[in-house]
DNA sequence: GTGAAAGCGCTAACAT
DNA sequence: ATGTTAGCGCTTTCAC
C-alpha cells in the first residue's frame, strides 16, 4: 500500500489525470473553407503554375529531375494553396495499377477476420497499398460477385479465405492475372502463382489427441461447425478421427449447424454421464469455444471435474475463464502478415517466395484438463 | 441421457457427421482458361456483337428498353463468353461515382472496429455499396493521411472513428464535398450536413455511479486510457467525477497509458486495502476490462470479494467470467447500422435524418459487484 | 528542361 | 433502335 488515502468528493488523479478537459456541447459548424465551383485538375494546376501538365505529372510521380528546382517550387506551391488531389480512377486508368488490395473473408463478425485484417494492414500499409474488405457471409453465390466487384475494381491483388472448393470460382481471377493469395481455408486445386496459408491443423490436432489419451483421456467429443467445404474445422476433425481410432479412443462429433445451445447442452450432459470414459471436450474454432461454454453453464457441468476442455482460439480470454482454459492457439496476426507478405511478393515478382505455408500453433496450458 | 453408448475405435457421427471430406493434397494447379492477349473493353465487346459501344453501355446500365430483344440478347451473350467486366476506373471517372464508402479507423485490432465495420456493412452491402478500411492506430497524422487517401479515391462516403479534434482535419472532406459520419469519437465541431453516431456516454456512466452508491461502494476506480482527445472515454470519466462529487464518493482514477499491468495490479492492491472504503473498479472499456483482469490475478485480488467491478463492453465474454460481470454493454452493431443508414441519407438526400445520434447502452446484471 | 498530344475504358449528349 | 463522338483526369511517348 503506497500511503495516499483519498478523501471523499475528490478525484484523485492518478498519472495523466489533468487531462480529463471540458467537452463542450457541439456548437460549432464548418462550413466550407473554398469557393469551389469545380473539381481542380491536372490541368488546372498546370495552369497556375504556368507550366505544362507533363511537368505537373512529372512532380506528382516524383520525377524530380526533369525539371528545375524553380520550376519544382512553383508546382509543389499551387498544389498546396489547391489542396489539389490527383484522382486515383484517372491515374490507375492509365497506369493499370490500383495499390488497393481486395479482402474477402467468410464472415467479419468473426474476430479471426479482425485479426487477420490487422496482420495484412501491418505489412502492405507501410508499402502504400490500400485494403478493400468484403465479407460474404459463407456465401458462395456472394462470394463470386465479391470476387467480381473486385476485379473490376482492378485491384492489384487479392486475399481470399475461400468459402467453396470449386476450382471454377478462381477462374475470373486467373483470367484478369490478379495475383491471389488463399487463407486458411483448404482447397484442391490453386491458381498457378497463388500463395496458400494456412494453419498445421492436422500435425497439432493430431498432438492434442495424444496428449489427451496420456492424460488418461478416453473420449474425444468435438464441436464442430462446418459450414464451408474448405472449413479449417475439417482437417482437424478428420485428424482426431484418425488419431481416436489408432489409440483406441472414442470421438464423438458434434455439428452444431442448425441447433441451439440448448441442444449441445443436452449433448454434452449425456457425455458426462457417470459411467462415460474420461472425456474432453474439443470446440474446433474461437466462436465453438463460446458456444460450448455457453452450454456447459446451461447443463451444469464444469471443467475439468465434469468434462475436459481444450479449444482451439480463445482470443485471448480464456485464461479468465475458471482456471484458465487449455489450448491450441494460432497466431492470426501472423497469419495475416504472411499472407500480406505473399500477396506483395506476386505483386512484385510473379510469384511467392512458397507457395504452401503452414502457420505453428501454440499449445497453451491452463487447468481445465 | 439419450442411449448411444459409443464403441471405442469409432467415430460417432452427431448431426451432419458425415461431411467428413478425404482432403486431399493440393495436386492441381489452374492454368489460364481462356488465351487473353490484352484486357477486354467495351469497345471489343461492341465489336463481335456487331454493335456500337453506346448499345453495350446501355446494356450494362440496364437500360434495356433503348434496344431490341435481339441486340439484347446477342450483347449479353458475348459478354457472356468473354467474360467482360466493366472498369470501375472508367466507370467513376465518368459517372463520378465510385459506389465505395471509405471507413477509417483508430485501431482495427479492438474488436470495436470489426463490429462497427459489420454494422456498416450489414446496410449498405444490400444498396450495393462497397468499404474501404483503413486503420489510423490513433495517430493523427496517419488520419489526415487517410483521409486524403480516400478523397483521391472519390469515395462516395466517409464514416470516421476521429482521433483528433482539430475541425482542420475535415476540411479535405468539406471541400470535396463528401458525405461524411462521425462515429464515436467525440468532437467540438462537425461539418454541415454530417452525421455524429455516439454513445449514450455521460447518462449511462452517472447512472452507474448512482447504482453503485447505492449498492454502498464509496470508490470508484476508472481505468481508463484516453490516448485521444475525442475519446468516448473522457465523458465517461467526467460523468464520474461529476456524479462521484454529488454524492460524496471517492473517485480515483487510473490511466495506463504508458504503463504495464503490474503497474496496474499495484494501483488495484492499493485500492483495495482493509482500511479502504468499500470499492469498485470500473474499466472505461471493453481492452481495459481485459487488462484489469489480468491485472486483478497478478494481485490476487478478487471480485466483488476484495473489490467490486464494473465494465463498458466485454465482446460477450464476460458472463464466463466468476459469476458474470456486470457490464454496461454498447450495440455496436448497432452503432455500425446508424452510422451507415446515415451515410446512405447524406448521399442521396444531401443531408441525414438526424445529426446528433445517441445509442444507448445497455445495463447486463451480474456477480461481480 | 519542357510541352503537345495520344490514348486508358467508359458514359451521355447528340445524331441518324 | 442504334451509332458517332466528345470528353472524364491522368500518364507517357516523342518532339523541341
Amino acid at each position: 500500500m503506497s500511503g495516499h488515502m483519498p478523501q471523499p468528493g475528490k478525484t484523485i488523479l492518478v498519472e495523466g489525470g489533468g487531462r480529463i478537459p471540458f467537452i463542450p456541447p457541439i456548437t460549432h459548424r464548418i462550413e466550407e473553407t473554398m469557393a469551389r465551383r469545380k473539381t481542380i485538375t491536372i490541368k488546372e494546376v498546370a495552369r497556375m503554375a504556368g507550366v505544362s501538365v507533363t511537368t505537373v505529372s512529372n512532380y506528382l510521380n516524383g520525377q524530380m529531375a526533369r525539371m528545375s528546382a524553380d520550376t519544382r517550387e512553383k508546382v509543389g506551391k499551387v498544389i498546396e494553396d489547391l489542396h489539389y488531389q490527383p484522382s486515383s480512377a484517372a491515374q490507375s486508368m492509365r497506369s493499370n495499377s490500383t495499390k488497393i488490395i481486395g479482402v474477402i473473408v467468410g464472415d467479419i463478425s468473426n474476430i479471426f477476420s479482425s485479426m487477420l485484417f490487422g496482420g495484412i494492414q501491418k505489412v502492405i500499409k507501410p508499402r502504400n497499398y490500400s485494403l478493400m474488405l468484403l465479407s460474404t457471409g459463407n456465401d458462395p453465390a456472394d462470394e463470386n460477385l465479391c470476387i467480381n466487384k473486385l476485379i473490376r475494381q482492378n485491384v492489384d491483388g487479392l486475399i481470399i479465405q475461400p468459402t467453396q472448393d470449386d476450382p471454377e470460382a478462381f477462374y475470373p481471377i486467373v483470367n484478369a492475372h490478379t495475383p491471389l493469395v488463399i487463407v486458411d481455408g483448404i482447397v484442391k486445386a490453386t491458381p498457378k502463382n497463388a500463395a496458400h496459408v494456412i494453419s498445421d491443423n492436422t500435425p497439432s490436432s493430431k498432438a492434442m489427441c495424444r496428449e489427451l489419451h496420456e492424460r488418461g483421456y478416453r473420449r474425444i467429443v468435438t464441436v464442430s461447425e462446418t459450414t464451408a467445404p474448405t472449413s479449417s474445422q475439417l482437417p482437424r476433425l478428420e485428424a482426431v478421427r484418425h488419431c481416436t481410432a489408432k489409440l483406441g479412443m472414442e470421438h464423438v462429433m458434434l455439428d452444431v449447424r442448425g441447433h441451439d445451445d440448448a441442444w449441445l447442452a443436452e449433448r454434452l450432459r449425456e457425455n458426462a454421464g457417470p459411467d462415460a470414459p474420461r472425456t474432453a471436450v474439443f470446440p474446433l474454432m474461437g466462436p465453438l469455444l463460446f458456444r460450448t461454454l455457453t452450454a456447459l453453464q446451461a447443463a451444469g457441468l464444469e471443467f475439468p471435474g465434469d468434462l475436459g476442455l481444450v479449444s482451439f482460439d480463445d482470443w485471448n480470454w480464456g485464461r479468465f475463464i475458471g482456471g484458465g482454459v487449455d489450448l491450441l492457439q494460432r497466431d492470426i496476426d501472423e497469419i495475416g502478415r504472411l499472407a500480406g507478405e505473399s500477396i506483395l511478393q506476386i505483386i512484385e515478382q510473379g510469384h511467392p517466395e512458397q507457395t504452401e505455408i503452414s502457420v505453428p500453433t501454440r499449445r497453451i496450458a491452463g487447468h481445465s484438463l
